[in-house]
Order: structure tokens, then C-alpha cells, then sequence
DNA sequence: AACTCTCTCAACCGCAAATAT
DNA sequence: AATATTTGCGGTTGAGAGAGT
């Protein structure tokens, strides 16, 4: 048996929205909040289904969103997180405050794409095009990439290695539960958490991806379980921390579990995470570190 | 002015994961 | 545990705008 359309099809609008339609959204999400997606149309009125209220909500009528131009450090970053992540928009979606997966989406396949190329640099593989025929040498010290994974296969590839790194980030994670243990728990190579992410910052430093670009990504992710409250509750993450070795978001919860602040780590300002890391965003992961003064 | 081409981006679609029953 | 339902994601499409001829 297959799936039920999400709503009935038949009486529902497509195409743009009109003004009417996004005042009527917007009144309702600001009496009754974000949610319920399926049950909203009708209750606000709207002949439409819940996935293209959803959609619209999120990527156009928000209030957070950041109009405009994309600046040159938003393009740095975009690519800098995408020869992380791969096409994981809505991750690195997470690292942009106030833009949504789509518009960088959008924007990935209309400028950065073309730009990238202008350098000379794959935009799948984030290597020189004339490298790019050989790419199945994997010059990673890493035994998992995400970089240019389909998703199905992100998603459903087995993480069975039991020593898991997770490539270029500072972070190194165990695919067992022990990668969710406090910090400064000694972990099964015998470090504790805060030496590995030196060394792991260490390996950072020596290997660059990005043909020599440094690759210092200045993610910072909080600490959960400092504060569980920080993390959406939108995010399973911290009411199911199950493990599911064939499952992507294993990881990011591990990210989430385990990671900390990046310029905490380098002593940027004082012994706590900085504040804009504290600025959670709907991903339960929190914002990419700019200065503290900016 | 009229037409064609190219580009942009909002919106749709299908799928899979998460959640509810 | 099995099934149904909802939500969220990534790929793709197509209408509209702007540029070029």
C-alpha cells in the first residue's frame, strides 16, 4: 500500500502564494506558533497543503531570515561547509543564521558552482579540476567522508567502522555509545576527549582539503548536555538518544553530544561557550562563531 | 518594440526518517 | 512489532525577470 497524499489535492492551491494567503499564514503561526503542519491549512484557512505552508513559512515568511546579497564571507563559509558536508543544505543551512537550506541550495547551484569553477576547483569533489579524474585516491586521514555522499547512501551506508572519524572537523567520534559520554571521559584510544579534539584540531591543521586553504571551519557546537534545553525540541536528538549505526543523524547527535565551542577551545573570551554559539538555531546546533565584537 | 535566450529562485515532488497509534 | 501518519530533506521544475539581439 502506498503512501496517502499529504492533503487532498484536489482542493488545495498551487503555484505562488498572494499576499492574503501569506498574511492569514502569518497570523496564525504568530497566535498558535510553528507546528502541526497538517492540520494548519484548514485551521488557518488556507486552501493549501501543510508542506507548502511549511515550506513558505520557512524559507520566505519567518521573521529571522536574512534578506539580501549573500556576503563574501557567507560564500566562504557556504563552501567551506559544503566540502564538509557534502549537499547536507539543511546542516549547513544551520551554520548561516537567517538562511534557509533552499536559498543556499539556490544559491550553491547558481553562483558558487560557477565561481568554483572560475578557480579551477571541482565543486563536487572541492579538488583542482585536473585532479578531479582521480579522485578515488582517498588523501583523507579519514576512514568516512560525507563529501558529495548521495543521500540515500549517507543515509543508509553503514557507519560499521567502530573507529569513526569524522573528517576534517575537530571532532572524533566512536560509533558506540561511548561517543556519547561526558567530557573528559577517556574514550577507547585511551585519550581523553580534550586531547583528541587537540590532536584532532592537530590533524586539522595538517590536512587541508581545500588544496591549501585553511580549513579552520570555526563551527563551534554546543554542548548538550550542559543545557538540553538549548536544543530544539524539533530535534530528536536529546529525547532519543538511540544509535542507529546506519542512520546520518547518529552523527550529528553524536556532534551535538560531544563537540564544544570551538573558540571556547581556543580561549577566545572567557571559560564559557561564546555567546553566539548559545544561539541555538531549529537544527539544535548552534551557530558558527564570528568575533565576540562583531 | 518584439522576440528569444538565460538566469534566478520560489515552490513542488518523492522519498525516508521520525513519530504516533 | 507492525502499520499509519506527519515531518523534513534534497533534487528538480517552471514562471517571471532581465539581458541580448
Amino acid at each position: 500500500m502506498g503512501r496517502s497524499p499529504c492533503c487532498e489535492k484536489a482542493h488545495t492551491n498551487k503555484g505562488a502564494w498572494t499576499k492574503e494567503e501569506d498574511q492569514r499564514l502569518i497570523n496564525y503561526i504568530r497566535v498558535h506558533g510553528e507546528g502541526c503542519w497538517r492540520s494548519l491549512p484548514k485551521a488557518a484557512g488556507l486552501l493549501r497543503c501543510g508542506k507548502s505552508c511549511r515550506l513558505r513559512w520557512i524559507n520566505y515568511l519567518r521573521p529571522d531570515l536574512k534578506r539580501g546579497n549573500f556576503t563574501e564571507e557567507e560564500d566562504e563559509l557556504i563552501i567551506k561547509l559544503h566540502s564538509l558536508l557534502g549537499n547536507k543544505w539543511s546542516l549547513i543551512a544551520g551554520r548561516l543564521p537567517g538562511r534557509t537550506d533552499n536559498e543556499i541550495k539556490n544559491y550553491w547551484n547558481t553562483h558558487i558552482k560557477r565561481k568554483l569553477i572560475s578557480r579551477g576547483i571541482d565543486p563536487q569533489t572541492h579538488r583542482p579540476l585536473n585532479q578531479t579524474a582521480n579522485t578515488n585516491t582517498v588523501t583523507a586521514p579519514t576512514e568516512l567522508d560525507f563529501r558529495n555522499t548521495p543521500t540515500s547512501v549517507s543515509k543508509s551506508s553503514s557507519i560499521k567502522n567502530p573507529s569513526l572519524d569524522f573528517s576534517y572537523n575537530e571532532f572524533q567520534f566512536k560509533s558506540n555509545t561511548d561517543s556519547l559520554e561526558e567530557p573528559n571521559c577517556t574514550t577507547s584510544s585511551g585519550m581523553t576527549t580534550d586531547e583528541e579534539q587537540q590532536e584532532q584540531l592537530h590533524k586539522q591543521q595538517q590536512y587541508d582539503p581545500s588544496n591549501g586553504q585553511d580549513l579552520n571551519l570555526e563551527l563551534s557546537i554546543g554542548i548538550v548536555s550542559a543545557d538540553s534545553s538549548r536544543v530544539s525540541s524539533a530535534n530528536s536528538a536529546e529525547s532519543k538518544p538511540k544509535v542507529d549505526n546506519n542512520n546520518f543523524q547518529f552523527l550529528e547527535q553524536a556532534m551535538v553530544a560531544k563537540a564544544v565551542c570551538l573558540c571556547w577551545q581556543l580561549g577566545f573570551g572567557t571559560s564559557e561557550i561564546c555567546r553566539n554559539c548559545q544561539n541555538s538555531n531549529s537544527n539544535g546546533f548552534y551557530s558558527y562563531c564570528r568575533p565576540l565584537d562583531s
